[in-house]
DNA sequence: GAGTTTGAAACT
DNA sequence: CAGTTTCAAACTC
């Protein structure tokens, strides 16, 4: 993976980032923290970037409220019988939805212990550091609670610095109606030298997710769909992840689940709570983030504010899966060994363009990814790495050991695109509870066993263009600044992963792999529609030279895995991981953006995609699919250095090659239309019970020769053959008769179909 | 399906 | 940056 510096990553585009919002930083000025997301510095010019990063707003018509720093305990009722209970060192901002409730647990203000993060706060050892509540469609509560020790920083990690390094947690939830946008920073000393401040977002969605999932359950990981926004106008994504030890009540209906991010340092192996991810889909409008959690401490109660599990994600459904609900068991105390992560089931995401998945990393998290077919977006689940001495060592460095950075990404139905804060690696190390005893871990899904995660390997670093991320891009930390990094993985990333929507994770030294299924959605093609891409199934590759590391071959080009490809020797795929990032980072070497779309919306004035870097045809006439803006259905541009251009708007060889290729495609269409439509009849023929196939407009005699009539048939013969055995007739006799009666039978069907035929000479 | 053509990517 | 080589897709037969 490659790393950028911090400075970048602080930059990183809200395209990139999927997040946005509120930034909070914790010595910002309320003022600053309230600041519209349009304060977010621009992403880097990206001329022919054919998405649009989108803003999300966080503040609908809901109640917004707004607190100092100096704010310590606070409640507020909206008019809208929203309550708001506040008891935060600062919160920069909270937005409440009408009759949604949040409620942030008591927050103790503390002196850093370095005392070089003013203004960071310790949360109070009796209260729950940080219970977030927000709503779901149906009006229940959402909440995280974060342990005591939640968010410790790791004294290893591998920046050393002791500055502050703020963790940003930014929650998504549903569309319109869930406009909790709360952020609060909270410092926890840890007795580490490091600070960490947690930054929580909550992101508004422009759309209503579909819950999917009621009932008891313990969920450490929550994972959410993505979608595709581009070009809709109410985008959705959700994408609310939880990660953490999820106790919920069970309520067979629409139970309220209550989110615990805590630590395991304080009761290691108890819970299951291994951090997890969170995940956000990105993406326009909906923009989303990710949690990370931890483990929660059976101990520490449980002030979580009770949340719905079903959170509606616009279309997309984030189904926390419950353990199962007959097992109530492992609700609250227990789980040991394994956590349950339950990622959503996206629904619909639908794949287009390229997309950049960002996890941030402090140290090489673990990376689970979920990808859905034919989706742009993926998921991602950010797995924290396993128990102590594994991931102590890292330090915040890559880690060399390929067992522990196997990454394995799974696959979803639908992609997701987002970025992901995560914690510290180190402060994850605390958090994590036993379960997971090495960096591999073995994830496990109720339906089948998926391998996960993509290493946060460390690679050297680059300075890319931040919108060129190539996929496996990660973006850590620098030396001294936060904690937080992002890892960009390609779309493809997590398409050899298993289907299963759920995962569970298990501790486990080694994965343990289900065959991946993959399938794997071209995710953007340059220049085309969504509808485009995601109808069209990405061509497999031939490469035999290249080993699919260079961009020749197409799978690599666009971010992608090879799958169902035709190539040799092929290295673009989980198994050459190392070798795949190193060819990531020697194609953005050279080209920095050599992972964007080429084909893009021409500078402004010009509303027409147009090849980024244009053409260079000579032979061809640019009419040929040689021609790359040929084939992408774009003509050629000033900026293009063909030679006999011939794919210019007045060109009548374009013109007339447009209309046979029109003509071509009509044809196609009928042909497969009436093929459908033969096909339709057929099979309605041979299932139709009263055959009612039609000659000349009437019905054709066998056609009444029905099961009922064919009965009636065989009545009338036994009934003549009882009648020739009654009379004792000779066999002979018997027969003839038995025949002589069949005959009446078919004359008197002949003449019902002549009738017919004649009373309705359309298709009766 | 084999061979040729083409132009982007990679290399020098 | 320009020229050359490599490569895989597009195309032709």
């Amino acid at each position: 993976m490659d790393v950028v510096s911090p400075e970048l990553n602080s930059l990183l585009p809200d395209e990139i980032m999927d997040t946005e919002a509120i930034a909070m930083e914790e010595e910002l000025p309320v003022e600053h923290l309230a600041a519209p997301p349009q304060s977010e510095p621009e992403p880097p010019q990206v001329p022919m970037e054919t998405e649009v990063p989108e803003i999300v707003s966080l503040c609908p018509a809901t109640t917004s409220m707004q607190m100092s720093s100096a704010s310590t305990d606070a409640q507020c009722s909206t008019s809208s019988g929203t309550q708001l209970l506040l008891n935060l060192p600062k919160i920069s901002r909270v937005t409440v939805p009408a009759n949604h409730q949040l409620i942030i647990n008591k927050v103790a203000s503390a002196p850093a212990a370095d005392g070089k993060s003013p203004g960071t706060a310790v949360l109070k050892p009796e209260g729950q550091k940080l219970l977030v509540a927000g709503l779901s469609k149906t009006g229940q509560p959402i909440m995280l609670a974060l342990p005591h020790t939640w968010n410790k920083p790791a004294t290893t990690q591998g920046t050393g610095d002791a500055k502050a390094q703020p963790t940003q947690i930014k929650m998504l939830t549903t569309v319109g109606k869930p406009v909790i946008a709360v952020s609060s920073a909270s410092q926890l000393m840890g007795g580490s030298s490091t600070l960490q401040a947690q930054q929580l977002k909550t992101l508004q969605i422009t759309k209503k997710p579909t819950v999917s999932t009621a009932g008891p359950m313990i969920t450490k990981l929550i994972i959410t769909k993505a979608l595709n926004n581009k070009g809709l106008s109410s985008p959705a994504s959700v994408a609310p992840v939880v990660t953490g030890r999820v106790v919920t009540q069970s309520t067979p209906v629409t139970p309220p689940r209550t989110i615990t991010i805590g630590e395991t340092s304080t009761v290691p192996q108890n819970t299951s709570g291994n951090s997890k991810v969170a995940i956000s889909p990105l993406k326009s409008p909906s923009k989303l983030t990710v949690v990370s959690v931890a483990s929660q401490s059976p101990n520490s109660p449980q002030k979580s504010v009770t949340l719905p599990l079903n959170v509606a994600l616009g279309q997309q459904i984030l189904t926390v899966q419950q353990s199962a609900a007959t097992s109530p068991a492992k609700a609250g105390t227990s789980q040991p060994n394994t956590q349950t992560v339950k990622p959503v089931q996206t629904v619909g995401g639908v794949g287009t363009s390229q997309f950049k998945t960002i996890i941030p990393l402090g140290t090489p998290p673990n990376v689970q990814q979920i990808q859905v077919p034919g989706s742009r977006f993926h998921y991602v689940r950010l797995v924290t790495a396993t128990t102590g001495s594994t991931t102590a060592q890292s330090g915040g460095s890559t880690n060399t050991n390929p067992s522990i950075q196997q990454a394995k990404p799974v696959m979803m139905n639908a992609a997701v695109r987002m970025s992901v804060p995560i914690v510290p690696a180190q402060s994850i190390k605390q958090v994590v509870p036993k379960p997971f005893t090495s960096a591999a871990q073995v994830v496990t899904t109720s339906q089948t066993p998926q391998r996960l995660i993509m290493p946060a390997t460390h690679l050297p670093q680059i300075q890319p263009n931040l919108t060129s991320l190539p996929p496996g891009t990660v973006l850590a930390p620098a030396h001294g600044s936060g904690n937080m990094g992002y890892a960009v993985l390609p779309a493809p990333y997590v398409t050899q992963i298993p289907q299963p929507a759920f995962v569970t994770l298990t501790s486990s030294s080694t994965f343990s792999t289900a065959t991946p299924i993959q399938t794997q959605a071209r995710l953007s093609l340059n220049g085309l529609s969504t509808s485009e891409a995601t109808s069209r199934p990405r061509k497999p590759c031939n490469c035999t030279r290249s080993q699919c590391l260079k961009l020749y071959c197409d799978c690599f080009a666009n971010g992608e895995f090879c799958n169902n490809c035709n190539c040799v020797n092929c290295f673009n795929n989980l198994d050459h991981e190392s070798e795949r990032l190193k060819a990531i980072k020697a194609c953005l070497d050279r080209n920095p953006v050599a992972f964007k779309p080429k084909i893009g919306k021409g500078k402004q004035g010009e509303s027409d995609r147009r090849h980024s870097k244009g053409c260079n045809c000579k032979k061809s006439g640019c009419l040929k699919n040689y021609c790359e803006c040929y084939e992408a259905k774009i003509m050629c541009s000033s900026i293009c250095k063909c030679m006999g251009c011939k794919n210019f708007e007045e060109s009548p060889e374009r013109k007339t090659l447009m209309h046979l290729a029109d003509a071509a495609e009509v044809r196609v269409q009928q042909q497969t239309a009436a093929k459908t439509k033969l096909s339709s009849q057929i099979s309605d023929l041979l299932t139709r019970t009263t055959p009612a196939v039609t000659s000349g407009g009437g019905k054709l005699p066998y056609t009444f020769v029905t099961k009922e009539v064919a009965e009636a048939t065989c009545d009338c013969l036994l009934e003549q053959a009882e009648q020739a055995e009654l009379t004792t007739q000779p066999q002979a006799v018997a027969e003839r008769l038995i025949l002589e009666e069949f005959g009446r039978c078919l004359r008197r069907i002949i003449s019902f179909a002549g009738k017919a035929k004649t009373d309705c000479p359309i298709n009766c």
